[in-house]
RNA sequence: UGGGGCGUCGCCAAGCGGUAAGGCACCGGUUUUUGGUACCGGCAUUCGGAGGUUCGAAUCCUCCCGCCCCAG
C-alpha cells in the first residue's frame, strides 16, 4: 500500500538544513497555527515534489514538530517520466523523497492511481464530451488531496496537514476563514473554494502570507535541490499540454466533428474536429477567416456535435447557476460580494440569489456584463479577501441587449 | 460564345500611374498551477497569365485563362 523512506520521529538536530531559515522555531510553529504546550506536535505535509510543499516541509520541520511528508502517486509513472512542472507522478516523487531526506522527516508515498483517474481523469473527459469545460484541480482538490489525504493524516495522529498552497487561513470570530494570498500574482484561492468548514479547521496553509521570491529563497536556504524547480503549470496529468489528447484517449468518440454554427443566423462557417477542442469564450482555433470581426465560441451543444460562434457581444452574461456550491464560515449578509469565474480575472461584483452552501444550487448575478463564463469552470465568491465559498457554472443566462 | 461585371496574402477587402491599407484566420512571444481571454510581435518584392506604353503600372493598352450576371 506504501512505502516508508525516512525514520518517522527523527527530527531535527543541531545539524539541521533549517539552520539556514531566516526565522526561529517559534516562528516556524506560528506558521502552522498550532497551540503551544501539550507535548510535541506532528504535521503532515502534503509534499507535491515542488518547491512550495518542499519549503512548508522545512518549515515544519524547523518549527519542532515532527514531521510526516506524503506525496500522493496520482497517475501513470512512465507517461509522465521526463515532464518538466508538473507534480505527483515520477521525478516529481523522486524530488519530494529527496527533499524528506534531505530534512530528516519521513516519507510515505501513497499510490492514488486508480481512485485519480476515476474522480479527475475521467471526469475531466466526461465533461468535455458533455460540452463543459472543466477544471480537474478543483476536483482533485475537493477528493485526493483534501479528503483522502486528510483523512490518511488524520489516521497518523497528526494534529495538521499542511500544503503548499498561496492561499491564508486566519482565525476570525466563528472559527477559521479562508483568505487570499498576500501575493495577489500567486493567490490560488480559486482552486480551493471548494474546502469545507470541517478541512479548514485541520488545514494549514504556511506560504499564504508569503511571496514567492521569499519561498525560492528559504528552498535554497534549506539546501534543497528543488529549490530552482520551474513553477508548475497546466494540467499535471496532461504531458505536453494537449489535454484533448487525453481526453480523446480515455474517450475516443470525443474526436468526432461537427458543424460550427454561427449563433445568430444558424449559418453554418465550417466544420470542426471535435466539440472537447473548444470551451465558450474561446476565440483561436476556429479557422474561419473572412469576417468583420472575431468569432468566439458562444456556446457548446454537445448532443448535436454542434460548436457555436458569433461575436464578442453575444458572450456577455448577466447570470450563472451555480451547482454543488460550498459556503466557508457565515454568509456575510449585506456585505459587497465578488466573484471570480476564471482563475486569470479579477473579482467582480455580484449578488447572490438562494443559498450558498451544503451542495445547494443559487444564481450569481453581474452588476456588469461578463464575458467567457463557461459552464464546468467554477465561481468563487469573495467578501473583499475572505472566500465565502463557490461552486460549479451549471448554466448562464445572457445580458439582456440593451 | 451577344451584352455587362470581376479576378490584390488562406478568407474579406482598400488602392484606380509613383513604387501593395486594414480586418479575419494563422504563427510566435508575454501573462498564467484549468480551458480560454487579453496584450505584443510576425505574416503579399507582389497584385490571374503573357506581352506592350511609360523614368515609373496592381493601376493605361493588347491578347489569353478563369469566374459571375443578363440575354439566349
Amino acid at each position: 500500500m506504501y512505502e516508508v523512506s525516512g525514520k518517522v520521529g527523527v527530527c531535527a538536530a543541531a545539524t539541521s538544513p533549517h539552520q539556514g531559515l531566516p526565522l526561529g522555531e517559534a516562528a516556524a510553529a506560528e506558521l502552522f497555527s498550532l497551540a503551544p504546550g501539550a507535548g510535541r506536535r506532528r504535521i503532515v505535509v502534503a509534499m507535491s515534489g515542488g518547491v512550495d510543499s518542499s519549503v512548508v516541509a522545512g518549515l515544519a520541520a524547523a518549527s519542532g514538530a515532527e514531521v510526516i511528508g506524503v506525496t500522493l502517486q496520482l497517475y501513470d509513472y512512465g507517461a509522465a517520466t521526463g515532464r518538466k512542472g508538473a507534480c505527483c507522478a515520477g521525478d516529481d516523487i523522486r524530488d519530494a523523497r529527496a527533499v524528506a531526506d534531505r530534512l530528516g522527516i519521513a516519507h510515505y508515498v501513497f499510490d492514488h492511481e486508480s481512485r485519480f483517474r476515476e474522480e479527475v481523469v475521467d471526469r475531466f473527459a466526461d465533461d468535455y464530451l458533455a460540452g463543459r469545460t472543466p477544471i480537474p484541480c478543483i476536483r482533485c482538490n475537493m477528493g485526493p488531496k483534501f479528503t483522502d489525504l486528510l483523512a490518511m493524516a488524520r489516521d497518523l495522529g497528526a494534529d495538521c496537514l499542511a500544503t503548499g498552497h498561496y492561499v491564508r487561513r486566519l482565525v476570525g470570530a466563528h472559527g477559521p476563514e479562508l483568505h487570499r494570498a498576500v501575493d495577489p500574482a500567486r493567490d490560488q484561492s480559486y482552486f480551493l473554494y471548494g474546502t469545507t468548514d470541517e478541512q479548514l479547521a485541520f488545514l494549514r496553509y504556511p506560504l499564504g502570507g508569503l511571496p514567492k521570491r521569499d519561498v525560492r529563497a528559504m528552498a535554497a536556504a534549506l539546501g534543497l535541490a528543488v529549490a530552482a524547480k520551474p513553477d508548475s503549470q497546466d494540467i499535471c496529468f496532461v504531458p505536453d499540454g494537449d489535454y484533448a489528447a487525453i481526453v480523446r484517449k480515455v474517450r475516443p468518440q470525443g474526436a468526432a466533428p461537427g458543424e460550427i454554427v454561427h449563433a445568430a443566423t444558424g449559418g453554418v462557417l465550417g466544420m470542426h474536429r471535435g466539440v472537447i477542442h473548444y470551451t465558450v469564450g474561446q476565440r483561436r482555433g476556429l479557422e474561419i477567416g473572412g469576417q468583420v470581426e472575431p468569432l468566439y465560441v458562444i456556446a457548446l451543444d454537445a448532443p448535436a456535435r454542434r460548436v457555436m460562434v458569433g461575436p464578442k457581444a453575444m458572450l456577455a452574461v448577466s447570470a450563472a447557476r451555480l451547482a454543488e456550491t460550498n459556503r466557508i464560515g457565515p454568509f456575510p449578509e449585506g456585505a459587497v460580494l465578488t466573484a471570480k469565474v476564471r482563475s486569470l480575472a479579477k473579482p467582480v461584483p455580484v449578488t447572490v440569489d438562494g443559498p450558498l452552501g451544503g451542495g445547494a444550487e443559487c444564481f450569481i448575478r453581474f452588476l456588469q456584463p461578463e464575458y467567457g463564463v463557461a459552464p464546468g469552470q467554477a465561481a468563487v465568491l469573495y467578501a473583499g479577501e475572505r472566500v465565502v465559498g463557490g461552486g460549479w457554472i451549471e448554466r448562464t443566462e445572457p445580458w439582456a441587449a440593451g
